[in-house]
DNA sequence: ACACGTGTTATGCG
DNA sequence: TCGCATAACACGTG
């Protein structure tokens, strides 16, 4: 489910078959999704517009309309369960991406929060059991970092400035600093470059800051390549008994930022130089 | 039955 | 105001 390169899946969604299409209907009645919209709100301003591009930054999306709309941009966040699929007039799912999802099947739109209907009886979708999704008019997206795809080696030093005592991992995944790095990529991130979700930040040395910088880009580069983040390596290690594909050592679990966190107990030290038996074993 | 969760955000504290 | 930690949100899944 959704991290940077879901999000970017969903994204060439609605550019390969949601654009240049008239809005004859809007469903946004679904208040907890769209709020603070009251019903009806996104529908007024989106009725009888075109969306004409599809712009992501990290884990947010927004579609431009037309002029004639008012400069008006739609914001799409997927939250922990949304996808974007296309229907047909006939209901057939047209596309959905190309991303592993779980068992849902093609054409299930049960769970559809945020619907626009479109000239020729066709559909977009935002299906989201958990709806924790979120659509709004014109999401500030400027208060988010650079995308985690994009960033330059000035930028990713500037995530990583000295003086904090948080956890490594919760730095990465804070997206007003960097935007587009959930728990599964943080986890592959921190295990490519063999440091420990828990790391203070300032105590990172420049080595350790090249490497997750390599590391991160890595990363992303290979899930947006291989079909979204349960491509990893790290993936099918995450559990309990898991064992740490490069040295075969016990995988390692605790919360780290709230999050459940997996990591090497050998090659990823909290204290260097010492062994991790005694931390945090779930 | 009940705990868990791949994301965000409000709230409280120092 | 800032950084950080925690709970809450909604609901399907194991």
């Amino acid at each position: 489910m959704p991290e940077l390169p879901e999000v970017e899946s969903a994204r060439a969604v609605i550019e390969r078959k949601g654009l240049r299409r008239r809005i004859v209907d809007v469903d946004d009645s679904d208040s907890y999704v769209c709020r603070p919209h009251a019903p009806g709100e996104i529908r007024h301003a989106l009725l009888g517009g075109v969306l004409i591009a599809a712009m992501r930054r990290g884990k947010s999306m927004w579609c431009q309309t037309d002029p004639s709309s008012g400069d008006i941009t739609l914001g799409i966040h997927l939250g922990m369960s949304g996808k974007i699929v296309i229907a047909d007039a006939n209901g057939t799912e047209v596309d959905g991406g190309d991303y592993w999802e779980g068992r849902r099947q093609p054409g299930d739109y049960r769970w559809a929060r945020f619907t626009l209907t479109f000239a020729d009886g066709g559909r977009l979708m935002l299906v989201d059991p958990r709806r924790l999704g979120r659509v709004r008019l014109n999401p500030p997206v400027e208060q988010l970092g650079p995308d985690a795809q994009l960033i330059t080696p000035a930028q990713f030093r500037a995530v990583l400035a000295a003086g904090s005592s948080a956890p490594v991992k919760a730095r990465i995944m804070d997206q007003r600093r960097i935007a587009g790095i959930g728990n599964l990529l943080a986890d592959e991130i921190l295990w490519r470059a063999r440091i420990h979700p828990a790391r203070a930040v300032s105590s990172l040395t420049a080595g350790e800051q090249g490497r997750l910088l390599r590391a991160t880009r890595d990363t992303i580069r290979a899930a947006l390549r291989d079909g979204g983040v349960h491509t990893l390596t790290i993936i099918p290690y995450r559990r309990p008994g898991g064992t740490c594909p490069r040295d075969h050592a016990p995988m390692r679990t605790a919360a780290v930022d709230g999050r459940t966190s997996w990591w090497c107990s050998a090659e990823q030290l909290l204290v260097p130089g010492a062994a991790d038996g005694q931390h945090n074993v779930k």
